[in-house]
DNA sequence: CGTTGATAGTTATAATATGACACTGCAACT
DNA sequence: AGTTGCAGTGTCATATTATAACTATCAACG
């Protein structure tokens, strides 16, 4: 049973997203992307996927464990790393790095490693999506000769709603 | 006793770089710093500095336990986490999330968060002082009206003497 | 000297993550 | 439909990373 079609709620956020859509429009890519790589989209990997993408915040893989408990059994610490790993691997979530804690990606289709905006005082975080940044770091890299594989841009600060006037 | 004096060793980079002398650096700029700051240089803390820097390599904290437990007694985590915490907070050493791990920081006068090159054949990492980073990222976070405080950036991939010719 | 605050020691435990093996059920084939 | 093979999941154990709370010690200052 789904969960995505409970009343929206009156965040501030929700002002001006539609979050219930957001929630569908990933699932939907996810769902696709698998089919195309020939991977099964399981009831467990949907599942986690929706609990990922309940916020637009860092879920900590034991939350996330938490609250896969209550809607299946059997959900052990393996469970949901295994299958973060999954979603990580097909570029379906992503990995904060310096919190230790996952959000959905916004852009799955992309070969890509993120970069983000982190609102440390609401959690919100907003995966940009300037291709400059990636072609700026790379051209630092080069000045070292360094071969970039993996990019972990994390930016820590104040997010438009929460930075004061 | 100070581990600083032994014969150098043979590894790729000792051809272009003395490493006795980058520690010596790195641990005379501590030394001033703290200073500067009314803080005092202790022994444990000395010998964590002195630990991290042995190598260009980012350094795990139960490593530096084990090691650290050879040269004091009643080491426990608390003693290097709470170290490493004075450290960062003097910015003498980074701690590279996705590692992890700590590294001396190759410029501690300056305000910053590091900028880090990683390869991942030979774990050299390599602080990278390109001061146009930060300001393409801020310019970055400003299309969304973000204010960024601090900056993780660690690039993945493959140094100069590791990249394929 | 004695007080005070910073430093370090001690013990316990929390939080994050992985390994190894067993079982199950889907899907691809005949 | 039956069989087989393997991806997916369950289960148990344990490794790794990090913090909390309290005590003892040290050194700086009056």
């Amino acid at each position: 049973m789904s969960k995505t079609s409970q009343p929206k709620r009156e965040t501030e956020r929700s002002v001006e997203h539609d979050h219930d859509a957001c929630i569908q429009t990933a699932l939907s890519r996810a769902e696709k992307r698998c089919a195309e790589e020939g991977e099964r989209f399981t009831g467990l990997r949907r599942q986690v996927l929706e609990l990922v993408w309940a916020e637009h915040k860092p879920a900590k893989a034991y939350d996330l464990l938490k609250k896969l408990s209550d809607i299946r059994s059997g959900v052990a610490p393996t469970t949901v790393y295994r299958t973060l790993d999954f979603l990580q691997e097909r570029g379906l979530v992503h990995k904060i790095e310096s919190l230790n804690a996952y959000v959905g990606c916004s852009q799955p289709n992309a070969e890509h490693s993120g970069h983000f905006l982190i609102c440390e005082a609401c959690s919100e975080i907003k995966e940009i999506e300037n291709s400059k940044i990636s072609v700026w770091l790379e051209k630092a890299a080069q000045d070292e000769e360094f071969k970039i594989k993996t990019e972990t841009v994390e930016l820590h600060g104040l997010c438009i709603r929460c930075r004061p006037a």
